[in-house]
RNA sequence: GGGCGGGUGGCGAAGAGGCUAACGCUGCGGUCUGCAAAACCGCCAUUCACCGGUUCAAAUCCGGUCCCGCCCUCCA
């Protein structure tokens, strides 16, 4: 496999230094509130390339931290007269649901910076020691000059960077570029006690630390958000390298951002989304397709449209597995097999498939294969007798094979209905009862001629996000929006007082 | 000012020297259907921002021009 390394800034092969396991981490939330939309970005590209690596049989250990000591989780305890690590804890919980909905599978670790507080210590202990970091009035700065290597992720020079001369001059620094490790408390802030006095860890030594803690001191894959490249990898690198002699990382991946109207997505910006209020309006499985339909490099722009694109896709893809269960009716092909010309056929677009992904993580191209396979099992839908076993067999074993490589990308498992009624098991069954009365109403209509009526069913429950679709077995339903269940009940008074 | 990435059909988006420029959405024609929907079959870029160059061969390489985004400051 080959992979985009922003340390070279070119595609480079794949080489884990243990040639059987992969060991990657990903940077994680500042939880501070709920994720939105560009935080869910490398969640689901780094879980999708997790898959992958374990589908190619790499033993994977995925570690993913959580910031849980930070500026703005202080400053917004105090908005809210709370305690900032309570906070924190809350939105960890909140991050979970989110990722659970996308169907991001659990990290091997969630390390929190507030339980490595003594291996940070220790190890901004080791850079003063070794001349990298010095201590000024309790706050710690890591000496950038000391670390001739600075700069080579980001692919800029230490002289180029100060002409900018943005950065805040700070007298008792020794350089204008050096960063903070340790920070003095101030009053009123959380702190721990430490050999330069009460103070927290800075923001870029957390992930150097808990990196170092779980994965060793060399790891193969670090991922995160492409705004993360400078400063806080380029930091990472530099504290970790200095202080273990050892290559950081091996390889250095980063995802591209999330933009609405052309202008990313930030929180300093304001135009974010956060990912619980979309899945008001979409389902998770079609945010997580809307997120790995394009090459995770590239920028990805947002809108409704989009979201509602992706619904359509990925509906061809599940409906696919849909009719298949149709067609097969419960017979189970699996072991009969193949005409060579459909084994090959199959075969062909799993190695294309692999092989998308194994250039730089192409899920789009990825994808398009797997709409190739689609559109071959449908035909054999469409043309085949489903009481013929070798018509079974490609039909069952294709499906198999879609869902397990749409699995490969977590395209499957996700929430399939809305994140406002998903978590409510009562709608749901309520709602299938009330769609049962429907679908009877109409069926009867139907055999009596009477289209008008069942045209009107039809269409009301269009209106409601629910499409009706009849088949020689009977009609079935498609949600396609959160359906308002007041309205339906409503409307079916109406029709069963109207007879 | 410095660094990185990009401009491909109506839209989204792959392709990075040589097969008919993938795939999805939209649109159009057909099959199926009470009508639809879904599904299937077929059609929809002689052309890849622009101008030069290299090459037997360029959307892909080189030079220039014009646009756009991001990073250099907390941010995934």
């Amino acid at each position: 496999m080959r992979v985009y390394n922003t340390l070279g800034g070119r595609k480079e092969e794949l080489r884990t230094l243990n040639p059987h396991k992969v060991n990657m981490y990903v940077c994680g939330p500042t939880v501070y509130n709920f994720i939105h939309l560009g935080n869910a970005r490398p969640l689901v590209v780094f879980d999708s390339l997790r898959r992958y690596l374990e589908y190619k049989g790499y033993d994977v250990t995925y570690i993913q931290n959580f910031t849980d000591v930070d500026d703005k989780i202080i400053r917004k305890a105090q908005e809210e007269n709370d305690d900032p690590l309570r906070l924190a804890e809350r939105y960890i919980g909140e991050y979970f649901i989110d990722a659970d909905r996308l169907n991001i599978k659990r990290a091997s670790v969630h390390p929190q910076v507030s339980q490595h507080i003594p291996d940070i210590i220790d190890a901004v202990g080791g850079l003063i020691d070794k001349g990298h970091a010095y201590e000024v009035d309790g706050d710690v700065y890591f000496r950038v000059r000391s670390f001739p290597e600075y700069g080579k992720l980001s692919g800029r020079a230490m002289d180029e960077m100060l002409a900018g001369a943005r950065v805040e001059v700070d007298e008792r620094k020794d350089d204008p570029a050096d960063f903070a490790l340790w920070k003095a408390a101030k009053p009123g802030e959380p702190y721990w006690d430490s050999p330069w006095g009460q103070g927290r860890p800075g923001w870029h030594i957390e992930c150097s630390v808990m990196s170092t803690r779980y994965l060793g001191d060399s790891i193969d894959i670090h991922g995160g958000g492409s705004d993360l490249i400078f400063p806080h990898h380029e930091n990472e690198i530099a504290q970790a390298e200095a202080l273990t002699g050892q290559p950081f990382s091996r390889y250095w991946m980063h995802n591209g951002f999330i933009t609405v109207n052309k202008e990313k997505m930030s929180k300093s910006l304001g135009n974010f989304f956060l990912l619980r209020d979309i899945l008001t309006k979409f389902p998770a499985d079609v945010v997580r397709f809307y997120l790995i339909a394009t090459h995770y490099r590239s920028p990805l722009d947002f809108d409704d449209g989009k979201l509602e694109e992706a619904r359509k896709a990925l509906g061809r893809l599940k409906n696919t597995l849909l009719l298949a269960d149709e067609f097969l009716r419960g017979n189970n092909p699996d072991t009969t097999d193949l005409p060579e010309e459909n084994r090959r056929s199959f075969d062909n677009i799993t190695e294309q498939f692999a092989e998308a992904l194994d250039d730089d993580f192409n899920t789009a191209l990825a994808i398009a294969h797997l709409f190739e396979l689609s559109r071959l099992i449908n035909s054999h839908i469409a043309s085949g007798d489903p009481g013929n076993s070798i018509h079974q067999a490609i039909v069952g074993q294709g499906a198999d094979i879609l869902r397990r490589l749409g699995d490969v990308l977590g395209l499957f498992g996700g929430a399939t209905v809305f994140g406002n009624v998903e978590s409510e098991d009562d709608d749901i069954s309520s709602l299938e009862v009330v769609l049962e009365s429907f679908l009877a109403i109409r069926q009867q209509a139907r055999q009596d001629k009477d289209y008008a009526r069942a045209d009107e069913i039809r269409n009301f429950l269009s209106g409601q996000g629910i499409r009706i679709e009849d088949t020689s077995e009977g009609a079935r339903c498609r949600y396609e929006a959160p359906p308002d269940l007041t309205a339906l009940n409503a409307k079916l008074e109406e029709m069963q007082g109207g007879r």
